[in-house]
DNA sequence: ATCATAGTGGAGCGGCCGCTCCACTATGAT
DNA sequence: ATCATAGTGGAGCGGCCGCTCCACTATGAT
């Protein structure tokens, strides 16, 4: 009944996309949107509701292509029977992310969750967004049970330096640029090695 | 013969680096600054140029607090021989001067540095920041040669992502809260041994 | 043919931004 | 006393922002 739509939701999130990896946040502005997208100011409002709602559908989009990637990777060495691998295995996700979708990865590295998960995202998209927190607690839980036989509040912070913020410390630079070394890859497996030996506190 | 300065340029700076630590870049106007210091908008004008200027002025004092501090520790490592430690003293300095001085360790957490060289910095401010990338590039040499006995890219890079990439991974957030915990920095030291480890590239 | 309605396009509102402008002020030199 | 001048204060300019508003359109149902 009603008129049909011209502008696919999902070529105005190809668009922001596109846009935050080449320009940044704080260059994709609504006009600037709307031009790459060919969708007007008002379609776009129309369909999101808010400029946020569209950064946090397209990094929806991309985490949740993320978090899949990752948590295949881990259930594949969990199988195997070797936490430490699994852990190995999660913080590399991004970098394996680089090499199947190098845009997906651009874009996670692009944007952090704090920055996209903002008061102006229209419910159901927020809603999603804080789901995703849950999936990954779940697998970061699991890691920590498979290393220590505990999933308990500091074994979980240790899997979360080794498979949050070390990949960031290695690999988000070089997933910016476009290359991710095999020699940093390297690193980083070494790295979360490390901290893994050093075990929880005390 | 003119009259004289009724706002210290240095307490504009300190109530820059307030307002940065307590709310961050984007929240800093000029309008929020000149409340903050007293100083009215013609003033913060008249002895900076820019606003972006005032961000690399009160950047600027933290950042040489940050690299005499850290340049101490890696002399006094170098001295005792040791080039494995003095890396990880390097990469230690966030923390210690976090003790030392939390909000200088905020500040510098808050800011990076390419957010802070930015076209608008006038050009002795500018100049100066610039200087610092060679002073940090020289302790980086040095500690690349006390290591491998070798100062090319290929090491420097390896004592770079040591010195700078891990730090930010580990302890950037917790100063952030301003709290570091030891077990954070014996992680830190453990995954800089492991990347120590891995030697540059083949 | 008419109607209800989801979607479209674009003018423009209100607000904040960095910065400019300029009348004015407080000093030391004469 | 007068003057030159560095510094002060604040009004307000021009520009960009997210978003609203609303006349209009294209469709399927009747």
């Amino acid at each position: 009944m009603p008129r049909p739509r011209v502008h696919a939701p999902d070529a105005v999130l190809d668009a922001a996309e596109e846009l935050l990896v080449e320009r940044g946040r704080a260059q994709l502005t609504i006009r600037v949107l709307a031009e790459r997208s060919g969708a007007s100011n008002g379609s776009i409002y129309h369909a999101f509701g808010s400029l946020e709602t569209v950064v946090g559908a397209a990094w929806l989009r991309r985490a949740r292509q993320f978090l899949t990637l990752q948590a295949t990777a881990v259930e594949q060495e969990l199988a195997a029977g070797d936490g430490r691998r699994a852990v190995q295995a999660a913080a590399d996700a991004p970098a394996r992310l680089a090499d199947d979708d190098l845009r997906a990865a651009q874009l996670l590295v692009a944007l952090q969750r704090d920055d996209v998960l903002t008061d102006a995202v229209a419910a159901p998209i927020a809603d999603k967004l804080r789901a995703l927190d849950t999936t990954l607690v779940a697998t970061l839980r699991r890691l920590a049970r498979a290393v220590w036989d505990r999933g308990d509040a500091a074994t979980v912070d240790v899997v979360t330096v080794c498979v949050v913020r070390l990949p960031a410390a290695l690999l988000f630079g070089e997933i910016r640029t476009g290359r991710v070394h095999p020699h940093t890859r390297a690193q980083l497996a070494a790295a979360v090695g490390a901290v893994l030996d050093c075990g929880p506190p005390h």
